[in-house]
RNA sequence: UGGGAUAUCGCCAAGUCGGUAAGGCACAGGACUUUGACUCCUGCAUUCGCUGGUUCGAGUCCAGCUAUCCCAG
């Protein structure tokens, strides 16, 4: 009997993964990640992916499905690994993206570790996206969700074969309502719970709140300015920008104001109008290619620079090892240094990286 | 203390022949969202520098005062 070790959040995705690989007759251990102590990112115990009262979520769903369940302390790791990178992301002016580093890092790295020493076939999660192995070029690949509104492939483009090999998304296949609908039916506790949004660590949305009181250091106040160059207020310190924003600056121009760049170098922020926030160009490093090694020439493929963008055809070129070169079709809005960019061939994410 | 101009929400700014305070920016709340953003929705001057007066009714007319700006001293 193959087994499966499932990452629990204790909310309902998971759950259901967890669920389904039981129902196909794995051998499954469920465990929680412990990723960082409540005290420690100042209290507020709710609306979190990890906290200890999901950890009672998680347990709940274990039980009811009569499988073992353990919590793992990765705290140290995760601190190494996305928080403080978080931190010294802002710190230089750049928009980092914890979740990429904690699937990155923790789910399949430090927890995949684990569960090879454990003797496990496969780490499963409750992400929406899909793995197949293609025949023809001997390669694992790491393809879209059938439910488009909820895939998570994005997230998941730094994978590499080794991990793709052993890893299951249950998921992959269902939509968000059905999903739901079988925690429903089995009544699970956490059936309802909302879905979980915002940093997982970073309790009360306010980011920069907690880089303050977790560093204990004083981010300084330095000069908004525009493109020439000119004065046009105070900033809070640059960790509370990222690049594109509008709302906190408070600057009444007469025209809406958004971030062009930030400058770690003097302290300033650059601010700008919408229509100065588009470029066409960009360059990532830090990649990793999932179909195939290496990028032989120049091809036409779809990006998507954050999270939520919708993929727009560009021209990539992969110029060394280390480097992607992707010029988009029609300009591109904000374009933030630290946010991941991801090719997708229709259904199949070719790679990625951080953008430059 | 000669002449001229202006005083409407935090900022900018509409307010026609007096008829019962546009809009933009900013801000707040919400929606969306396993990152940060963007976006969207909702809210945001019983009050028009102050004090009187005319009028059924005044931001809009009149008088005085105050403040600011400009030109001359």
């Amino acid at each position: 009997m193959n087994k499966a070790l499932i990452a629990m959040s204790g909310g309902v995705d998971s759950s259901v993964a967890a669920c389904l690989m039981k129902e196909q007759g794995y051998s499954c251990l469920g465990i929680t990640m412990k990723l960082f102590h409540n005290e420690d990112v100042g209290l507020s115990r709710e609306h979190t992916c990890c906290s200890l009262e999901d950890v009672e979520d998680a347990r709940s769903v274990a039980y009811q499905l009569g499988i073992p369940y353990y919590v793992f302390n990765f705290t140290e790791r995760f601190r190494e690994c996305v928080i403080d990178k978080f931190i010294e992301a802002y710190e230089n002016g750049i928009t980092p993206n914890p979740c990429i580093d904690c699937n990155r890092y923790l789910k399949f790295d430090k927890l995949f570790q684990r569960a090879k020493e454990l003797d496990y076939d496969y780490v499963v999660t409750g992400h929406y996206a899909r793995v197949e192995y293609d025949t023809s070029s001997n390669r694992y690949l790491l393809k879209k969700a059938l439910d488009r509104d909820k895939d998570q492939s994005y997230v998941l483009y730094a994978m590499t074969q080794e991990q793709l090999a052993h890893t299951l998304f249950p998921l992959g296949k269902l939509t968000k309502s059905k999903v739901r609908e079988i925690a429903e039916k089995h009544g699970f506790i956490n059936a309802k719970k909302h879905d979980s949004q915002d940093i997982c660590f970073v309790t009360n949305g306010k980011y920069a709140d907690f880089i303050g009181v977790y560093t204990g250091k004083n981010y300084p106040k330095g000069n908004f300015v525009d493109l020439n160059g000119n004065i046009l207020g105070t900033h809070q310190g640059i960790i509370h920008y990222t690049i594109g924003q509008r709302r906190g600056l408070n600057i009444s121009a007469g025209v809406p104001m958004y971030v062009y760049d930030i400058n770690p170098t003097n302290n300033t922020v650059i601010l700008g109008t919408d229509n100065q926030l588009y470029t066409k160009k960009l360059i990532a490093k830090d990649i990793n290619l999932i179909s195939v090694p290496f990028l032989e020439k120049t091809v036409r493929l779809k990006a998507k620079v954050r999270y939520r963008h919708s993929e727009q055809w560009a021209t990539v070129t992969q110029t060394d090892s280390d480097t992607l070169e992707i010029e988009f079709d029609e300009p591109q809005r904000a374009v933030t240094k630290g946010q991941a960019v991801v090719l997708y061939d229709g259904d199949i994410v070719i790679g990625g990286g951080t953008i430059q």
